[in-house]
DNA sequence: CATAGATTGCTGCGTCGCGCAGTGATTTCT
DNA sequence: AGAAATCACTGCGCGACGCAGCAATCTATG
């Protein structure tokens, strides 16, 4: 019926509001989880975040882009890698290319003890994904694709934001 | 043309790959969002995060309570609720049913700071959503719900399983 | 080609959120 | 009524984090 978007339809402004607020415990179940999951592993949560990031990027990571990415300082992360290699789970390696990089390199037996965890959830994600039509797994892929975009720019907007204290 | 779901389906696997790489950045970046609101507001993201919660539940929150939805335990929840007191964003009131809990409420005019800053993001967020069928936010949704749903009984499996240290 | 400036990763230092363990008050079980 | 569980709270110590300064290296400017 409706073709085009309605942004004043009360129907569709509800839809809204229940993703949002699904949204949010959605995270909240993820930031748990991700918890859990440091816990049973004896690592903390911030480490196994930066092992998630470092095993979703084919290449590897310099300290800065871990930094970067996580949120953390450069100081931080040079003691998050520290961690990480202490327990096995990366390699430094100076960056050919550049003297003052230092390359993170996940190391594969050892992260497969954390991607067991994860491939275990995975089984379980897949009965999940299953009774969900093609178009919308692609609607949802794509909607978090934009929505971190979107996070990006609004970052920065705060960023530049003068703080209300 | 496929009308039922088959696993072994490539294009479909490959969909499950995207969307499993999607949404870890996808988490990773509401994190470094949720760590720019706290240091815009001058609070811990731990304190926004219980805002988040607290705000989206229509009836005030346990410390217990809190404590739970966030992971910490009670003792850390009495102080992220202190904080929170002191900087004027809750109230505790004792619970006349039972006097042994504390009700932790928001104060709206305090959290409509915290709002604000969302709410800006909800106006470009709405953009975003726009362009979402009606189908397709449901699916967002649901997808989201059931994750939530999934990664609790998942963390109970956790807790269960032995430690490999 | 030399030199100033920027970038990268690392290291003391102090801070502070957090988990742990124990306490008193209150509720629930037997 | 007494025992056991639950709730919120409080010292205590740990350790991840930000900050500031450091040397090494790359880049830009004359």
């Amino acid at each position: 019926m409706t073709d085009t978007t309605d942004t004043t339809d009360p129907r569709r402004a509800r839809l809204y509001e229940e993703l949002s607020a699904e949204s949010r415990r959605y995270h909240a179940a993820y930031v748990l989880f991700n918890q859990a999951v440091a816990d049973h592993l004896g690592l903390h949560p911030t480490d196994v975040q930066a092992l998630s990031l470092l095993t979703v990027e084919p290449e590897p990571l310099t300290v800065r882009q871990i930094a970067d990415l996580t949120g953390l300082t450069t100081g931080s992360a040079t003691r998050l890698v520290d961690r990480l290699e202490r327990g096995g789970y990366v390699d430094r390696t100076p960056d050919p290319g550049d003297r003052r990089r230092v390359l993170v390199t996940p190391v594969p037996e050892r992260v497969a003890r954390v991607t067991a965890v994860w491939d275990e959830l995975g089984r379980t994600w897949r009965t999940l994904l299953d009774d969900h039509s093609e178009d919308e797994l692609r609607a949802i892929t794509r909607h978090m694709r934009r929505a971190n975009a979107l996070s990006r720019t609004q970052i920065e907007r705060l960023r530049s934001l003068p703080k209300p204290d």
